[in-house]
DNA sequence: TTTCATTTGTTCGTATGTATA
DNA sequence: GTATACATACGAACAAATGAA
């Protein structure tokens, strides 16, 4: 069985070019990691090494690599910017990113708050929170796992308007917040549980972004507090002044 | 012997608490253990359970223990909280957590601008930069290992500017510039290499945060790049709104 | 899946010490 | 000195959560 096919209309280079994009988007080889040479793809495939250098040129082109002259090509690190400030939305940023982002509900509760939770929501003792887990992907990747918590007093029914508007922001301008704000985020980095490493596909060793926030209303009212554990392979976030 | 005393005008739940603060302190048990049950503390100290729980209750209050129903109570994990901010200052914020900060220059060199330094700071290729490599404790914890770079023909001599008055912000005053700002913050999470884990006194396995930022005075020149290894068992970074 | 021991959490009651008007 | 309020300390019983058998 051959992995690419002669005159099927598409050229070889870019058969190759997909193979072996598809190959660097599953993770395999790793990032920063060398590919194989130019020489040992050309036998790989049984094509000239002329069109293994057409085919990495062109993922050159989508900067999925990068090749040093002397040294070889290598799985270009890949970092996600991901803006934080005082209004940070998800579909904003990735759309800002101009990736396919898709959105994954993994589970959604009703439970009284934890102490930190009710803690940052302002809410008594045994008061009533929803919790929902959520995976957003980009570009076929996990980009984050995220548990996120609405005082359910305020916002009854809130997982069945969020999920049928697949939208924090939009979600809550049904319940009459119009505007929100991140209050403040913490940030540390810490290795994930076997949970969330299996969620997140992948391994433990690999440490997260673990990040906590607090969204207020224009009052100053705690509307969300949410933990985000972006995968530390793909993400980095980005703080500017000002805004 | 007996660890504490009665009718001394001071609670027993209060001798009880400050105890086990000082061996807390003093790491046994060291952070994330389990502390023995209250019935076996109320046997060590001979008091009522009742007693022990409110010793607990109080290290609790302190945020130094931490108790989970059903399972123990435990060490709790303590982490630093640094503040990012337009105004981000080291100083200022071990002042601010009371905490007495110690400052270790490890390194510093003259040389060509890498590519990736050059372009923060705005310079063209082939222009120099001093590069000062820093351990910062705190409370006899590693907090940071911080590598900064200053433009030479800005700062001509800045790293014995620096080491007299042990202050980036005093030392660049000297220089003429008054004040300056955080221009962006990108933080990743990520395990060091084997140097990095040596000078933090930290296993390879746990992660740290990795921070890159740059300075820029009023007029938006960049006068420092940098990038800031945080302990991630220690530290946590909290972005604020506003400020 | 069930059972059981361990541990923390809660609520009674009782007694005593301490500060204050 | 007396009355009152409050914090401290102990005892017993039970509820709730956890983890291991």
């Amino acid at each position: 069985m051959s992995e690419i096919e002669r005159g099927r209309g598409v050229a070889l280079w870019s058969q190759i070019s997909g193979i072996l994009a598809s190959e660097i988007l599953k993770g395999q080889p790793r990032q920063g990691a060398q590919l194989p040479s130019a020489q040992e793809l050309a036998a790989r495939f049984d094509v000239n090494r002329h069109t293994v250098r057409r085919a990495i040129a062109a993922l050159e082109e989508r900067n999925l690599v990068r090749t040093e002259q002397g040294r070889g090509s290598f799985v270009q690190e890949q970092t996600m910017d991901y803006l934080i400030s005082r209004r940070t939305r998800f579909a904003q940023n990735m759309r800002n990113l101009n990736v396919e982002a898709d959105m994954e509900f993994l589970e959604e509760a009703r439970e009284i708050a934890p102490p930190k939770v009710a803690q940052a929501l302002g809410l008594g003792r045994h008061e009533y929170v929803y919790r929902i887990e959520t995976l957003d992907h980009a570009d076929g990747h996990v980009v984050d796992y995220s548990t996120a918590y609405f005082p359910v007093a305020r916002f009854p029914d809130f997982p069945a308007v969020y999920r049928r508007l697949r939208s924090v922001t939009r979600a809550l301008a049904e319940f009459g917040v119009a505007d929100y704000e991140r209050k403040h985020t913490r940030v540390s980095a810490r290795l994930p549980d076997a949970h969330t490493a299996r969620l997140m596909k992948q391994p433990a060793s690999r440490p997260v972004l673990h990040v906590q926030s607090i969204n207020v209303d224009t009052r100053g009212m705690p509307v969300q507090y949410g933990i985000t554990r972006f995968s530390g392979d793909w993400v980095q976030l980005v703080l500017m002044a000002g805004h």
